[in-house]
DNA sequence: GACGATTGATATAACGTTATATCAAGATAA
DNA sequence: TTATCTTGATATAACGTTATATCAATCGTC
């Protein structure tokens, strides 16, 4: 077989010469319209296709954005990814994503990698309790990065987050409107930043109606762990009312471990979730819950990224993306009198 | 501040030549321990990092792997994902991920912007309907190739399926044995190939008890389409006592529809899913379905592509992974007398 | 003490591009 | 006609590595 073709056996194929044949690729220079034409037909005839290594290290640009997260299959980020990726790609970039798994040493061979291997930009969840030195590793290395939802306490890159205190605040106003008092704030890791704005909203709500109740109970932020824990809650405070979650997983575990004892979502325990995923709308019943605009939350990380790229010493931007309380099924005023 | 340091700068600083610094930092060669030594420490003190483009270009290695696939969010492929990048990355590899969306359009794109990036190799399933010349593309830039879950027509990659015909024929064996003779199957879209050799494990087994029923039900394969073409569904085969689905979350949105009328799943109609997703064990009721080994496959696409890397003119392998049946709560017996 | 072997380093070229400078030939202007 | 400009192409060097060849100095051996 032939090797693999490249610009020299492309220029001898169209018999020009190899800066010409790269000006023709790329549509630069000064080509006549019959020069033109014999090398991008040599250039379909072999198969020609660029090396993005050897063009990017000698233009200096890199077309290739990398995305690294901390879980790939949260539905959340994958409507982030969507948004990302549409707004990218319309400006030529590959989108490509790495998966953390929320882990800091997974984190930190990830970036290395990344660093080796020189791309434009990185939009990045940092992994819980990710060291200064992993910061320090991406600043020394100045790559133009955004990150969101978890804001970086050691460094300024660019940023966008979620109205979380508002959010919830607005949630467990709604609970209280309804009459509930005894409102347990539910899931979620202790060290996370981004619970504990939360928790501000909740805790900030409930001080305004007089209440001094503020239940916080840690667990993972899944679904089967959302069934193990709300047994374990309600056996140490049986009188709660409702529960705001930390996100749309344990929320449904919720429910569903409620069901399980005979008791109904919205009547006995009023449950409100975070994020709206799909699941939310196509539970029994339908999950009350809090949406945000991953979206549209993508769109604005991609345009974040390229003004970093087009200009790197601008000041650092942050910015938060609204949230809305939808109300569904789970929600309603408390059965017993308070 | 200062520029970004190579080796170049990296030797200045260390006062040796460029070819020493580059041993040094990749421990080959013959050096001694004392410019060892001096050599790490300029490196440490100037944060250098190699630069993946241009090693790559001179020394022909690749150490990334992309994964080119139909849906980031399936909890099924990000499965696989965590299968595939624990073993790559134990070898020294980064895997990074693309999304296709199911889109031939978007694959191309991101393919053309694979080949140009120069990855050493790619972890893929087809989108449907792949034209043959994005498969040409692959080939003529004779990139080592494994597809999952789809098999490409029109060319020979390395391929690990799933065991679908073996899959669906015993899942609708157990429904025949339990009395079942009104069976539909349930889901996913005409031209797939993998739902090709599900259906034919569902028809054998049909024919096998003497029955010539063989409604097939298109529908795609997500929760609010099982919601919507359930009643369609029922509505057109109102005798229907089971159905056996293309993946979990169709089948828990029909789970979803038939609650919505009133009826149990299991009970009134049996259903059996395909994938055992996280929440197939959680639902109300919960879901039997087949499980396939996500993880495992992971694996063994890792172990796969690094064969084909180590030797690229050795045959193509097709492997295919062993499901498993799993029964929960909604198969039973018909409910009426056949 | 002459010879080959080993050690530890370096010089040079190459990977496949693109940026910059240059150049011949034809076109335009004075 | 000579000088200047424009057009369309090319020569050369550079990006940051690594492979290969080379070389001086030290070592061991008989």
């Amino acid at each position: 077989m032939t090797n693999k073709p490249n610009l020299k056996s492309l220029a001898q194929a169209a018999g020009v010469s190899v800066p010409t044949a790269s000006q023709v690729m790329r549509g630069t220079g000064r080509i006549s319209e019959e020069t033109r034409k014999k090398v991008l037909k040599a250039a379909e005839r072999l198969h020609y296709v660029p090396d993005g290594r050897a063009a990017s290290m000698r233009s200096g640009e890199k077309r290739e954005i990398g995305m690294l997260i901390h879980s790939i299959s949260n539905p959340f980020n994958a409507e982030v990814i969507s948004g990302v990726s549409d707004h990218l790609e319309r400006h030529g970039y590959l989108v490509s994503i790495l998966d953390s798994r929320d882990d800091v040493q997974h984190q930190k061979k990830n970036l290395e990698a990344f660093i080796r291997s020189s791309r434009g930009g990185l939009i990045w969840v940092p992994a819980h309790d990710t060291p200064k030195t992993t910061i320090d590793m991406l600043r020394t290395h100045s790559i133009p990065t955004v990150t969101f939802l978890r804001q970086s306490k050691f460094a300024q890159f660019d940023h966008i987050g979620l109205k979380n205190t508002e959010a919830t605040y607005t949630a467990t106003r709604h609970l209280i409107d309804l009459g509930h008092r005894r409102i347990v704030y539910f899931g979620g890791e202790p060290h996370s930043d981004v619970r504990q704005e939360r928790i501000e909203g909740f805790k900030s709500a409930m001080k305004e109606c007089g209440s001094d109740q503020h239940v916080v109970w840690d667990a993972p932020d899944d679904k089967s762990s959302g069934v193990n824990e709300l047994h374990q809650l309600l056996k140490q405070h049986p009188h709660t009312t409702a529960v705001i979650c930390n996100g749309d997983m344990i929320a449904l575990g919720a429910c569903f471990a409620l069901q399980k004892t005979g008791k109904a979502p919205g009547k006995d325990l009023s449950i409100i979730g975070f994020d709206d995923v799909q699941d939310a709308a196509l539970a029994t019943p339908a999950l009350s819950t809090i949406s945000t605009h991953p979206y549209e939350l993508g769109t604005l990380l991609a345009k974040t990224i390229l003004d970093r790229i087009a200009d790197p010493l601008q000041p650092v931007k942050t910015s938060q993306i609204e949230t809305q309380l939808i109300l569904r099924d789970t929600t309603a005023a408390p059965s017993g009198s308070e």
